[in-house]
DNA sequence: CATGAATGAGTCTTCATTCAT
DNA sequence: AATGAATGAAGACTCATTCAT
């Protein structure tokens, strides 16, 4: 996403009447994350996300069906950006399935897709999610792809590591469930759970299920300096 | 929370106009929760609330100062509603520590709790939490005695257990991350992803991290029929 | 029509909080009809409205759905006060055909019905007919009703007079086109054509079809005065 | 009217860059017809109309000072439209009054004139009349020129045919509110009253105003076969 | 206590007009 | 000449809150 601060915003009224379509979309999508971010859903108007990019009101309906649509464009980008974000990582991570398992997992702890910004702006939509089938379309599509993934690594390795009992399926469920979970706590104890102690908690749970493929001392090396010992802290 | 349905509100305007006002204040309370629950926070206005109530617009602004303090006490609500659920659950286990702490797990997704109603309350606070600081310090605080007894209940188990190189507080975090993972996936894939699946998945953790405690058997038992094999079905 | 001008305005404000619900529609509908004839359709907005009814925007869509329906209410309203207007005026005219098909006439250039207002207020809808349904319906009850009841006047004029060849569709289709060209001629002219004249132009024609039944003296008494000889003058 | 259809706005397109200032000004106000038409005055806006001409939205403010002024100028299109054609047929129609006043009133029946899309433009141009001097002086100068020439072919007749007690401006108010009235049936009720009927009603007027020009025979020639017969059937 | 009509600030959306290319 | 992205005023509609009854 690239930084649209007011100040920046001067930047974009420069770029004027020549910026192209898809320019000027990209923009109003990263403005929208940046009021939702500030001012959540409900407190995202029309002319808040205008205010961020430094554009004209009248904008959004011109480039956008309308505000709702803007939204779930920004929905998508985030869906897209975060899939696109683990796929490059699996396939950076080699053939191993174990790095490759691992390098999804921890995409979900980087800065880039695990920014305050962005994690607000997920349980925004999630929120939402109930009463609004085209956010959980979306939503859906991307999970769905993550969680098949996900699925195949677990099998290679259970086949792999002889690992008796296992079922993929269910080591998928939980990791799943971590990966909300964490990103939840992320967002809301921000000084009490940081994204270090998601990936050493992650790392934990694979040496615990996958030991012969994941070395415990990794696991507890990430595992170190617990910030904060003790209770959670002070909520952001 | 009472079921308020809308022939059930008839019955609240015969209550009419002797009702206490402690039972009006439950009484738009729960009508608040439908309506979070129907129409999402952004939604709910004093009308749905007070039509799902039975009664009549002027009274939010009557028993309440305004909307917002509605929305705080229904959080407040939940909230205490949850503890007061895993508390009476824990002193029901009895004594053993890992009773307790499988009871406490279990108490997210007892029916009373985990009801799709409430989850999507609970995440819908969530979306505001970033930018609503009270919300934030209902949630944590609530949080906080949670976290803090899954933690002594823990510490608990490594030292009945001689757990070796288990950290307290590490469990205590990923148990946290599951409950709220899991909780977000039981929302937005109620078919794919069940109460019963998210307390099978907690109890094969609790075998994998204290199975000197917790019999690998039950983990498996509640594991069982896996009621949709495969992948993760169409959300909501 | 309660003659609604913004002097009159305050005293509704007056009647404030009290108002009935069936006397707020009307008020609204009244100060449609002014801000109609004063800005057309296309002129008038929710603010036109409530300042001639000297009442706060949200009103309109508090009493009708929305502007449109209070549009389509207001042309229901000048319909049926046109209806009613004709129908009294031939059950006053007693048992004779003659005098009734005369009343009916004269109903449309009688200053109740055929003020300028009210004229600018039906070519606007007329002018938007072509493509709202809705107020085409409107348009054709009222129009069927008096075109029938004009009909059977007519039919029981040619058995009585034994007027050979005349046919009495014939007779009423041309009736209605000149109530409605005079309408639109008063609107447009009113200095060079008013309702006196189209009155005695009405005369004229129906002496002349039913010679037996209308006294020729009485069309060329109404011709008489002929205000403005000549050219027809300046439009309004 | 040139005919404009969408594949024929391509054409318009082709025609491109080199076309002549008039040239595309009678593109804009041939859009604006077929605009009005079908979207009304209101609904009418410079992409409606830039959309029926096959050209870009920019034009508009370059060929005419405004959208006002590219309306008025489609009235006077109109309005000079008309008259043509009734002075050509007029001049057609030879020397003898009757037949030219005959020719001058048929001419408003004719298909070329009375299209359906030509009279809903007609009838939302006198909605808007009442309160736009513009539109008010542009139809007066048209009608006032009318209603001469049929003033005097009225007195050319009434002399010729020594009609006793004949009134020659008394006559041509009626003509014009036959004229009009009809317009405004044909438009509401195409089914129910078509320009058929209105020429044969308006030779039947004729003929009884005038029996020693038009023969009776014509005019219940015209008359025969009421398509029709009964009520005024379905509206638009 | 309770009601619900009334208020008006705030939102989304439309659209005539401008202007850099 | 022509284009169409950009602007922003103005419109319809929503809704928390007030208050007379």
């Amino acid at each position: 996403m690239t930084n649209v601060t007011p100040s920046a915003a001067r930047t974009n009224k420069a770029a004027g009447r020549t910026a192209s379509k898809e320019v000027r979309r990209q923009q109003l999508i990263d403005a929208t994350i940046e009021s939702i971010a500030k001012y959540g859903i409900s407190g995202t108007t029309t002319t808040t996300v205008t205010r961020f990019a430094g554009l004209s009101i009248g904008l959004i309906n011109f480039h956008f069906k309308n505000k709702e649509t803007l939204l779930e464009e920004t929905l998508r980008y985030l869906a897209q950006d975060h899939t696109a974000h683990w796929r490059k990582r699996i396939k950076a991570a080699g053939d191993d399935p174990a790095a490759q398992l691992r390098a999804q997992g921890e995409s979900h702890f980087h800065p880039d897709i695990c920014s305050r910004k962005k994690l607000a702006v997920w349980f925004n939509f999630y929120g939402e999610a109930q009463y609004r089938a085209a956010y959980r379309r979306i939503v859906a599509e991307m999970d769905d792809e993550r969680w098949d993934t996900s699925l195949g690594l677990c099998a290679k390795l259970i086949e792999q590591g002889g690992y008796g009992g296992l079922n993929a399926s269910d080591i998928a469920d939980t990791l799943e469930g971590l990966y909300d979970g964490f990103w939840l706590n992320i967002m809301i104890y921000p000084d009490g759970f940081s994204r270090k102690k998601a990936r050493a908690r992650l790392l934990q749970y694979l040496c615990m299920v996958f030991p012969r493929h994941f070395d415990a001392l990794e696991g507890s090396a990430g595992n170190a300096p617990s910030e904060t010992p003790g209770a959670r802290a002070a909520p952001i």
